[in-house]
RNA sequence: GCCACCGUAGCUCAAUUGGCAGAGCAGCGGUUUUGUAAACCGCAGGUUGCGGGUUCGAGUCCCGCCGGUGGCUCCA
């Protein structure tokens, strides 16, 4: 006897070896026909599956329920590989899941499949539902499967076993067991046959890494998606579309906020007037978020000694993703080859090649650094006389490298190369370090949009949300230990203030923790720490969020704010760190009230993140429709006819000099016209001036969502206007955008 | 950086098998003096991303670069 309990709480009474599709059907016929698997006890599982002895929780999955949609798209990634597999008889399968807005495939195929293919697999996979066939499960003992597996040659297949739990595993026909059919490794579960998938669309194919893995083979990645019902298929792809639309790429040119310029320069930004208003009102905002809350603005600059980035790490290990340093001399460039190649090359190992063809690089330009440097001869600067008896030159033998690393810097003294700014951190630090601190004096709390440079990967580098030179909303706070809480929980109180101020409500937190990667810097003391202070403020804050080990900056625990964009990619906005590390590095201190020197603690803290980024959000949150404190163009004045563009002109300067970013259109397209551009420029207020407002010193008012406002006094609208800006009036864009639609 | 695809006027897109580079919008000039999402007429706009090659002939085929897009990888 099997007990099933249904979620109302019956419990139902069947024989060993019921199905799921039999206790379905028992329930209802109605209930049947929309059922495409269950949950069963907690797990879901195909409606073939046997129940037998105990007490079964069970539920019926239709098709308007999620994970029934996830079982759906992973059935329709196998009717897709089976339609690949018969087009291109070679394709080797590799792994096949579902995903957010549908599956993938990942092939190995000589030919590449190109948006052409997709029709002809599309009308494959189409056979296939209409032939309506079962998916048919059957399992094989751990090492039947593998010799089988082994047999067929594919060696993902093998992996993917070999990768998989458990003493069997299974395998899913699509047709009858036994019937030669198209079959697939696969965990499952499935829907019960071909025909349920309602409607499908393959959509791209792209490159992928088999197993994530850049030194190994790129794969094929054939993304489809797939629902019950070709509306719900519609639906999803007019959804696409409109997302296009508010594509910030798009959007933004079009606007004029901003342009990417080849000549420029790939990752740069052009911020064109319209853009950078957009940006100026938000530095503004954030101007006066800072100022209230005890920051100090300072300005560094662009380019600073490359020692400085070495000191704090950040050249070293992200040397990949820097713009390549300048050097003044060759010497100087050379030394810092050296320097490199003495880091990489590790404790464990002697001199390589790398660093014996530098030597005799430096040897023939600059005989007398080389013969000081290899032999330890007097340098005639600052080399200490009491530590004299050590000698002073480049060692080639193993366990040398903060020797040798030492000894490089001591040289690059003399002519160090330069770094475009990754970061701004060093620079503030060395701000803080100007001058003997207090603890009275803490926190310090340093700000500064600071732009930096980092050199994407090309195949990285995106509109404004992956760009090579950004401007951080950043500061950098340097306080005591017991400060340090508050400090972060001020800090995430300040992000989540300026993102509701905007209505920016979808977006998550991630707290970004270390893993036993060796990629961090600092004592597991001070992680612990950090971590601690990090996880203690952002429940504080009350704010759901997500652990994530791995996800930390390499010298500090970090709460990320991540966004996603129009086309739902995920990008990290805000962020605050918390870092031991920096200040011990750089030897920072204060005086405590024991009148000793103690250690600060930092936060790195840049509540936008980047402008760039930002906007690039802002443009499709708002769909191009900025709030009026935040558009460009606030108001364009339309003339009906050049009867009206002298009072025009008129009402035009008053509104100016009130401070309004107003246009005026006072050319010859007719009324229609002149509305239809400005409402697609998307000014939040158009003003119709003809004769009716000339002679009754009035102006029409409408709105770019189509609205009439009226006729008013220009004082009245002008006053209506300073409020809504004063304010920062900023509605709801998923209102707004309903009304637009 | 890797894989694939794409690149024609400022924008959106045409151009049969390789056979005279074209349209709409935007722009400019004129006519119209207009009342809430597109008046009319005209003009101009191009080394088809760049550089090679094949061919009698290349926007179209081949090679190399540059740029963009979608993923992968990375993201202080």
């Amino acid at each position: 006897m099997v007990k099933i309990r249904l979620p109302d709480g019956k419990v139902l009474e069947f024989p060993d070896g019921i199905t799921a599709a039999e206790v379905v059907s028992t329930i209802g016929p109605g209930l049947a026909r929309k059922t495409v698997a269950v949950r069963a006890a907690g797990q879901v599982v195909d409606l073939a599956t046997r129940f037998s002895a105990g007490e079964i929780a069970l539920q019926a999955l239709t098709e308007s329920d999620a994970d029934a949609l996830t079982v759906l798209r992973h059935s329709c990634a196998h009717v897709m590989a089976e339609a690949i597999c018969a087009l291109w008889p070679r394709t080797k399968l590799v792994y096949g899941p579902p995903v957010e807005n549908g599956y993938y495939y990942d092939i190995d195929l000589d030919h590449n499949l190109t948006p052409e293919d997709f029709a002809k697999i599309e009308a494959k996979m189409q056979e296939i539902v209409k032939s309506d066939r079962p998916f048919t499960r059957y399992e094989l003992p751990r090492s039947d499967a593998l010799a089988k597996l082994e047999r067929e040659g594919n060696e993902y297949k093998v992996d993917n076993a070999q990768r998989a739990e458990g003493d069997t595993l299974s395998f899913y026909v699509t047709g009858a067991a036994g019937s030669g059919c198209w079959e697939d490794l696969c965990r499952g579960p499935h829907i019960p046959s071909t025909g349920r998938v309602g409607a499908f669309k393959v959509m791209q194919v792209a490159g992928a890494y088999h197993h994530g893995d850049a030194s190994r083979k790129m794969l094929q990645r054939v993304y489809g998606t797939a629902f019950f019902k070709k509306a719900e298929l519609q639906a999803h792809l007019t959804q696409l579309e409109e997302a296009r639309k508010r594509d910030h790429r798009r959007l933004g040119p079009e606007l004029g906020l901003f342009t990417l310029d080849p000549l420029v320069g790939s990752g740069l930004v052009l911020w064109k007037p319209r853009g950078a208003r957009e940006r100026f009102e938000l530095e503004g905002l954030m101007r006066e978020q800072l100022m209230s809350r005890g920051y100090q603005p300072v300005y560094t600059p662009h380019i600073g000694r490359l020692d400085l980035y070495r000191t704090s790490g950040h050249f070293p290990y992200y040397r990949d993703a820097q713009f390549p340093p300048l050097f003044e001399t060759d010497t100087a460039r050379i030394l810092n080859e050296l320097w490199i190649a003495a880091y990489e090359r590790g404790d464990e190992n002697p001199a390589g090649p790398r660093e014996m063809q530098l030597l005799e690089e430096l040897k023939a330009i600059d005989a007398r650094t080389y013969a000081v440097i290899t032999t330890g001869a007097a340098s005639g600067n600052a080399s200490s006389p009491d530590k004299g008896e050590a000698r002073r030159k480049y060692e080639l033998g193993p366990g040398c490298t903060a020797h040798n690393q030492a000894l490089i810097r001591e040289h690059l003294r003399e002519a160090d190369g330069f770094l475009l700014k990754p970061m701004n951190c060093p620079m503030h630090i060395r701000i803080y370090a100007s001058e003997a601190r207090s603890y009275r004096d803490l926190p310090v709390r340093l700000a500064e949009f600071g732009t930096v440079y980092r050199y994407e990967k090309s195949g990285e580098v995106s509109g404004m949300t992956r760009v090579r030179g950004f401007t951080q909303d950043d500061a950098h706070i340097f306080c005591t230990q017991g400060q340090l809480q508050a400090e972060i929980a001020d800090c995430v109180e300040l992000t989540c203030n300026v993102l509701s101020l905007l209505k920016l409500k979808d977006f998550r937190v991630r707290v970004g923790l270390r893993d036993d990667a060796d990629k961090y810097v600092g004592s597991r003391e001070n992680w612990a720490a950090a971590e601690a202070a990090i996880r203690r403020a952002v429940q504080a804050s009350g704010m759901p969020f997500t652990e994530e080990p791995g996800e930390a900056a390499f010298y500090g625990p970090k709460i990320d704010f991540v966004v996603r964009d129009a086309i739902g990619r995920e990008w990290q906005l805000g962020t605050v760190q918390a870092d031991y590390n920096l200040p011990e590095r750089f030897d920072l201190s204060y005086i405590g009230d024991d009148n000793r020197p103690h250690r600060p603690v930092m936060v790195h803290r840049a509540p936008f993140g980047s402008l760039e980024r930002f906007c690039a959000i802002l443009i499709e949150h708002f769909a191009g429709a900025f709030p009026l404190w935040l558009a460009p163009v606030q108001a364009v004045i339309c003339t009906v006819s050049e009867k009206s563009c002298e009072y025009a002109g008129v009402v035009f300067e008053a509104f100016r000099k009130a401070g309004l970013r107003v246009e005026l259109d006072a050319g010859g397209e007719r009324i229609g016209a002149k509305i239809r551009s400005a409402t697609m420029a998307k000014v939040p207020y158009i003003i119709v001036i003809g004769e009716q407002e000339v002679a009754g010193g009035s102006i029409n008012v409408r709105t770019r969502e189509g609205k009439q406002l009226g006729s008013c006094e220009p004082a009245q609208f002008l006053a209506a206007c300073a409020l809504e800006i004063q304010t920062r009036e900023t509605p709801d864009p998923a209102v707004a955008g309903q009304t637009t639609a």
